[in-house]
DNA sequence: AAATTATATTAAAACCATTCTAAACTGTTG
DNA sequence: CAACAGTTTAGAATGGTTTTAATATAATTT
């Protein structure tokens, strides 16, 4: 079980004092039993309807790029105007269903190791992602 | 060499009707020795600055995104508010250089064969797309 | 615990890529 | 030439994200 003192250090890690509204996004984002995939709309409807009360978008945006800047989020690269993230942090891929715009994750295992043989000189991989698009399948 | 033909069958593939402005734009998109990377602002200054007249983005973003929907060009997915686009069509991979926020072909034979082992019951696979995030190596 | 300082929250405004709109324009056809 | 269909355009609208400046809260100092 997730308890306050954990969201209190992830949020003293990553910069951010502990108050009120950034522990609601805490306890919305890290104390469910699966990870899950969102967009900042989703976010601050989630945490309306659980709280009762309203949430600045300001402080939303604040709190998810502090973590997402310290690795307790990942933003996922979609070619859409709005920015998913993932509260699975570790090393993994997705699915994207283009008609219904949601993601589903996709283990390492199901995509096997990915060996890149280009190398840029003065650079240094920060990550591989692998992104898989998906359409309906109307044989 | 690619001729002003080309750029009409392009254009009547893709429904639209051959334009001074169109082919302008097939000019600066299909006539260049080297697939390249760009922005719709990027190629907005490329157009106005060759041709020393002004194009509206409507235009643009128009002929862009049909081009796109019959495959004459590829988005890249990047975590970006900025579309970026290719005119390389074949199957390749990126490189991301995020301190530049540029792009780098990556081939098919350096990133290897990808085998999507899982399988989402009612959809198929459309694209496979690997974005490779590079960082500055500061040892 | 009061006073002081530093940081957060907020609503609203600003920003900016993209899309839409409605009027003017072009080209084609009868 | 008139009528029609599709095109271009500037500017407005849209919508996600960021900034602002006033107010509120948290942390630190006394």
């Amino acid at each position: 079980m997730t308890t306050t003192v954990e969201f209190i250090n992830k949020l003293r890690n990553s910069g951010l004092r502990p108050t009120k509204q950034r522990i609601k996004i805490c306890e919305v984002l890290f104390n469910k039993e699966t990870t899950f995939h969102f967009t900042i709309n989703d976010l601050v409807k989630i945490i309306e309807t659980e709280s009762n009360e309203k949430i600045s978008l300001a402080t939303v945006y604040n709190t998810i790029h502090a973590f997402e800047k310290k690795g307790y989020l990942k933003e996922i690269p979609i070619d859409s105007n709005q920015s998913y993230f993932d509260t699975n942090v570790t090393d993994h891929h997705h699915f994207y269903d283009i008609s219904e715009k949601k993601l589903i994750d996709l283990d390492q295992v199901d995509v096997g190791p990915i060996n890149i043989k280009k190398t840029i000189p003065g650079k240094k991989i920060k990550s591989v992602e692998v992104l898989v698009k998906l359409d309906t399948d109307n044989q």
